[in-house]
DNA sequence: AAAGTTCATAACGATATGGTTATAATGTAT
DNA sequence: ATACATTATAACCATATCGTTATGAACTTT
């Protein structure tokens, strides 16, 4: 994952309420109305939140009737452990101070 | 890592800026004055970014002479992996759901 | 067809974020 | 002492974020 993709990513990770909802939907997929009792939020904020998480490709959802069901998708989330771990290599940048002599050498 | 704590970092992450400087620190250490060439922004920008990653444990800094030499925490950047791919378990919320009849079944 | 349930969208507000310029604080060198 | 180099802080601005209430859209049930 790039560095712009990655850090999108994480915001839609970043928040409290929606890494609940992650640990919630790896226990059992979830629809919105089983949701909201358990946050001190609206429906229309839990359904903002699910949207977020399905825009960055986390979240996976599947009508059924009334409700909508929402997964998680695991592969995507170890995706941004393992992008984190092997960020992607900027030493031409590095490079490029060292051939600028803008490196700072100092014991 | 618990939930609140987890997302402060996450959202310390979750900045391309801040995500590339990640990479170079985790080939070089490196101070301020070389940082900035590097992106379009101004030094106190740069500056403010190492705050945030300072803040949240990802960055060390060690003053030598007039610089100061900012290092990565690789053991943090760990732990947000293991965090993410061990999140807090929150069944009991789901059993609760379960006593209060607030699941849907559908099969 | 009408009423009820679930979810999404729109419009708004308070706060956070990421940048800027100006200036202060710290350390070095003349 | 003075001047210079590096970094941090302050004040400000534009946009994003996360919540709200009101309302619309999709689907069921009566």
């Amino acid at each position: 994952m790039d560095f712009d993709v990655l850090a999108d990513v994480l915001k839609a990770l970043a928040d409290p309420t929606r890494l609940k909802i992650i640990s919630l939907l790896s226990a059992r997929d979830c629809c919105i109305c089983e949701l909201v009792p358990l946050f001190r939020i609206s429906q229309p904020a839990v359904s903002k939140h699910m949207s977020r998480l399905k825009a960055v490709g986390l979240v996976h959802e599947t009508r059924k009737g009334m409700w909508v069901f929402y997964s998680l998708k695991p592969e995507r989330l170890e995706e941004v452990g393992v992008s984190l771990a092997h960020l992607p290599d900027l030493s031409a940048e590095l490079q490029y101070l060292a051939q600028q002599g803008l490196l700072v050498t100092c014991q």
